[in-house]
DNA sequence: TGGACATATTCGTTAAGGCAAATATGATTT
DNA sequence: AAATCATATTTGCCTTAACGAATATGTCCA
């Protein structure tokens, strides 16, 4: 995370460059969210996501939350000034992208659904607090 | 260099992923630079140099100009919008960095010093308009 | 035309990182 | 305590990309 005299860019673009970090990292930009969201929504297995979150975590740019089962993700700020500043343009570049629009309706989508209508596997998750509709 | 809606975000994070490519980068901030130029302030072999810059050149990051036997490179702006906005913060990031400025102040050394003083490699090189004092 | 020079590409090897499948950990519930 | 659930880590395999060394390409000059 980080590196001899402050931050480790390389790191910070490699952890970047993967389309299912962005797609994790497009996921958090409101809100803290559970693991158990992310594998809903992105489609993927639970290790491959969790894999990622490992390699955010390491390259600094995501914070995890412990809530008893669950762990709850959120975006960090890098310790870097600069860094910061690129990241949050990072933000509003996938903000507009098309795909990450359609994951953050699908996130909105299984958050909004009653209870009974959602998989198994989310019956009980806790919701984002900004989408926490039921 | 692209795919297939616009631009491929996750290959211009790669292509910055890298310390000497950053360096690159970070040299060709101001002006076009030539090759030769690279390899004497980097320090690293020519194929080296080369394999960096052509990776590059497949982000779409920089232009290529043949002049005689040099070729120079400069920076693109990306295509996408938001990916040059990106790309703009992360110039201004490099030029702040301790070891950036380091390759800056020694590329400008070996471009104002008189030419029998230079490497036998570099003498009669092109140097940077910006630089060019002899 | 034949060097000599600047740059690019290829080759063989090695390390990093992607994936799926299996397994481990940590917390809750019964 | 055992079963269950959410998440993390390990393993084995495969691809990408790093490197140095060698070689190819393209331009100029004699």
């Amino acid at each position: 995370m980080t590196k001899k005299n402050g931050f480790d860019m390389e790191l910070f673009f490699a952890a970047l460059a993967d389309r299912t970090r962005l797609r994790l990292i497009n996921l958090m930009a409101l809100d803290e969210i559970c693991v158990c969201f992310f594998v809903a929504v992105i489609g993927a297995s639970q290790p491959k996501i969790s894999r990622h979150l490992a390699y955010l975590r390491k390259a600094g740019l995501v914070n995890a939350r412990r809530d008893g089962k669950w762990i709850h993700y959120s975006l960090a700020d890098p310790p870097n000034e600069k860094a910061a500043l690129v990241f949050r343009e990072v933000l509003t570049w996938l903000a507009e992208e098309e795909g990450m629009k359609l994951d953050r309706r699908r996130l909105a989508k299984v958050c909004c659904a009653p209870q009974p209508q959602l998989p198994v596997q989310l019956q009980g998750a806790p919701k984002p607090a900004t989408l926490a509709a039921s």
